[in-house]
DNA sequence: ATTGCACCGTTCGATCCGCACCGTATGCTC
DNA sequence: GAGCATACGGTGCGGATCGAACGGTGCAAT
């Protein structure tokens, strides 16, 4: 039974989407598979993050167990009803649009050089493939969940038609510079 | 001379650089312009952007032309320390690392069926195109600001290689299918 | 002259989020 | 074995942010 019932947000279903992963989880663990996965597309600060079990397990959708010595680390675990709503949200959830933060083109945009920040790009990008590259090898190895193995088979190629752009859009600045 | 200093955010050289494109403007005009430009790829919450022009001219950074009857717009204009602090931002900054906001990667990974978030993508993703190849083709008539073209041509580009991507993801999906 | 609607913002309150801090363990050094 | 550095594993606070909602102004049509 839960105790108060919360609005479940796109962290919450994160949160759980982790664990359910993972299995029995401390906040700690989840921020370390968060950071090497889901920050990559939908970032959450660490202080929204780590507040967020807590909420859950009151609401019933995990539970709490305690060490009792030393560092009293918590460890959560989903319920019934965290699966439950975890999977109606994965399964019916619209996705919002896509939306971009990237002050590089901002500058462009205002009249910088374009030059520069497309060499940036180009290196930015070149080692965000080389990282995903490597979980997705791992992933593959391991013969991990399909949706982690899409997720990262997606960043990898959105990473590399990024390198293919900014490759493009330097070959034209220099075309047009002569 | 500048009244009080305040700490210039990218929010305010976005006023700034749009006032500069534009010449002496309301800030509801800016927000006209904003929405079809800087927004696609650095979005700013209509609430933080009224709130920028005055504070910009408190620093003396933009001067405000008030009309007397009726609906008392103000017009706002750029100061040589505008211009100033504008040039020297574009020609010095250097641009953070770009950030993501998707949601249907968040689905995928959590492992909903990939092939409704493609399709919704690519719809997307055509829609902005069009929108963006309409913006570009009447810039490229104006002849307008080398920067706002160029941010155009990279727009366009990007979402054309996001077409591209979600349709190879479909069909990779659809390979594994049978 | 009243309704209705687009224009043009502003207010307010909840949420967020980054900075700074803090106790706990685990070496590692002497 | 005492002291110190470093990584672990978070928490608290207070300002920044942001979206929902509101509200006045002009204008056109009825």
């Amino acid at each position: 039974m839960p105790g108060q019932d919360i609005k479940l947000t796109s962290t919450s279903y994160i949160v759980l989407g982790l664990i359910d992963l993972r299995g029995p989880s401390t906040p700690y663990d989840l921020k370390g598979l968060l950071e090497q996965s889901v920050a990559n597309f939908w970032p959450v600060p660490h202080t929204t993050f780590y507040a967020e079990p807590d909420r859950l397990a009151g609401a019933g959708y995990l539970t709490i167990d305690q060490e009792q010595g030393g560092r009293r680390r918590k460890t959560y675990e989903i319920t019934p009803a965290g699966t439950d709503a975890l999977r109606t949200w994965v399964q019916t959830a619209e996705a919002s649009s896509p939306v971009m933060h990237d002050e590089g083109m901002l500058l462009v945009f205002l009249g910088a050089d374009p030059e520069p920040v497309n060499r940036a790009r180009i290196v930015w990008h070149t080692e965000k493939l080389t990282e995903l590259e490597g979980y997705l090898d791992r992933q593959v190895k391991a013969n991990g969940p399909a949706g982690v193995i899409r997720s990262l088979i997606a960043g990898t190629m959105y990473h590399r038609m990024c390198i293919e752009m900014h490759e493009k859009l330097l070959a034209l600045s220099d075309a047009s510079a002569e």
